[in-house]
RNA sequence: GGGGAUGUGGCACAGCGGCAACUGCGGCGGACUGUAAAUCCGCUCCCUCUGGGUUCCUUGGUUCGAGUCCAAGCAUCCCCA
């Protein structure tokens, strides 16, 4: 590749009455419209599903994980094996997510420092992990997606002032590190906007990584860790409406369920990524426009519908019955997951086109009411 | 006909004098947000439920107290004729 991958974004209309637009993301392996849902397949595989069937599904971009990958199989087989894209056999685009969520989770085993973390890997052999911005560039660079996000630093909530800006100190840090590391010209990297539910010290970690280089997007962290809706939205709202660059990609981090992904658009978010519609799937729940179904319980038991009357995803255009479906979870049949996996995903990919259908109609305010009035009052997250 | 073994909540299995009774399964419900997750957490004899009532094949007995010990009966399984 000679010629550097020009990572533009295209905004295509922009809502008259809300923050919402919509756009188009061009990357080397494909344009991404926008809003857009990613379906998580953090291990190189989006749970349950055959690459053909997101692909099906409308899936535009999937995300893999860079800690995950490094753990195992390790980076450099994966370099070996031809990259990401041709190893797990998905030609679209792919976002890396670095490891920092990873980090969050791993709790109480975990070290913080200015040259990186160390935490111990749990969830694999329990050794020592040390990571650093570097070491992650490097890993995201051989992995070969087409967009790698920094490394960056997630708090939980509630969390204390004082770990608060830490966080956010550390973020700015080691995105400048990462911005420094990173070397391949066909891969974005996209920063991270730290800062918790604190509007002033998101606006800093903004500010921050604004001053330290042209992102070609930037990733919303630190949302969706324990905070209700509402205090979500008290910051989240003016940082993306009204301080984010307007002509760059905003990145709403691990959102979420159908209410937040419309709401956030309204906001003007344009990227979303989360692991529930595949593991809600795989535990038996459907998303629905009349909020989450739970196909375990027995009221399903002899019900012929579809999950959603009017879905056109594989398991309900397919014929399948929340009878069998129920049946399926209740006996721990693969297929019960995949169906719902198929079905979730679907649901939220479809509601983004939807939405993005309602922002070139300049109508995303109708849109979003339509939406709550049909959940009404139903809970979905 | 003779010998041996076993009977515990929907099922399987523990319990060896203080038990409303371990555990698993099943059943019912809940949680899940940049995947330590096909995982995890409740409840699961009855009632007028911070208490009360009735339980461990049946009946009788020993004991302050019995699912646990004794006797008889019933049932099931195995072995030999």
């Amino acid at each position: 590749m000679s010629q550097p991958f020009p990572f533009t974004f295209d905004i295509v209309a922009e809502d008259p009455a809300t923050h919402a637009r919509a756009g188009v993301l061009h990357t080397p392996h494909g344009d991404v419209p926008t809003p857009i849902f990613m379906p998580v397949g953090t291990k190189a595989t989006v749970k349950g599903l055959m690459p053909s069937q997101v692909a099906d599904l409308g899936a535009k971009i999937i995300l893999a994980n860079t800690y995950h990958l490094a753990m195992r199989p390790g980076a450099e087989l994966v370099a070996q094996m031809g990259g990401l894209h041709a190893w797990e056999r998905w030609d679209g685009p792919i976002l890396t997510d670095s490891g920092g969520f990873q980090v969050f989770s791993h709790g109480d085993h975990v070290k913080l420092t200015d040259d990186g973390v160390t935490f111990r890997a749990v969830d694999y052999d329990g050794s020592y992990v040390t990571w650093t911005p570097e070491e992650n560039m490097r890993i995201a660079e051989l992995l070969g997606s087409d967009i790698c996000m920094q490394l960056d630093v997630c708090p939980g909530y509630p969390c204390d002032r004082a770990f608060l800006e830490r966080a956010v100190d550390l973020s700015s840090a080691w995105a400048e590190r990462c911005w420094r590391a990173h070397t391949r010209p066909d891969q974005a990297l996209f920063g991270i906007v730290q800062g918790g539910m604190d509007l002033d010290l998101r606006l800093l970690s903004l500010r921050r990584l604004e001053e330290m280089g042209d992102f070609p997007g930037y990733g919303i962290g630190g949302y969706s860790v324990g905070e209700s809706h509402d205090v979500m939205f008290e910051s989240l709202a003016p940082l993306a409406g009204e301080y984010m660059p307007r002509h760059k990609p905003r990145y709403l981090m691990g959102v979420g369920n159908p209410t937040t992904l419309v709401e956030g658009v309204g906001v003007g978010i344009d990227m979303f990524d989360c692991v529930l519609p595949t593991r809600t799937a795989r535990m038996g729940t459907a998303f629905s426009d009349e909020g989450r179904l739970n196909l375990k319980n027995a009221c399903h038991r002899a019900d012929p519908r579809p999950i959603g009357e009017h879905c056109g995803c594989p398991a309900c255009a397919g014929g399948f019955s929340r009878s069998y479906i129920h049946h399926l979870v209740k006996q721990r049949e693969m297929l019960g997951g995949i169906l719902l996996s198929l079905h979730n995903t679907w649901y939220l990919l479809d509601l983004m086109a939807r939405a993005r259908r309602a922002i070139l109609d300049g109508r995303y305010a109708a849109f979003m009411a339509e939406y709550r009035d049909r959940l009404d009052g139903r809970r979905d997250f």
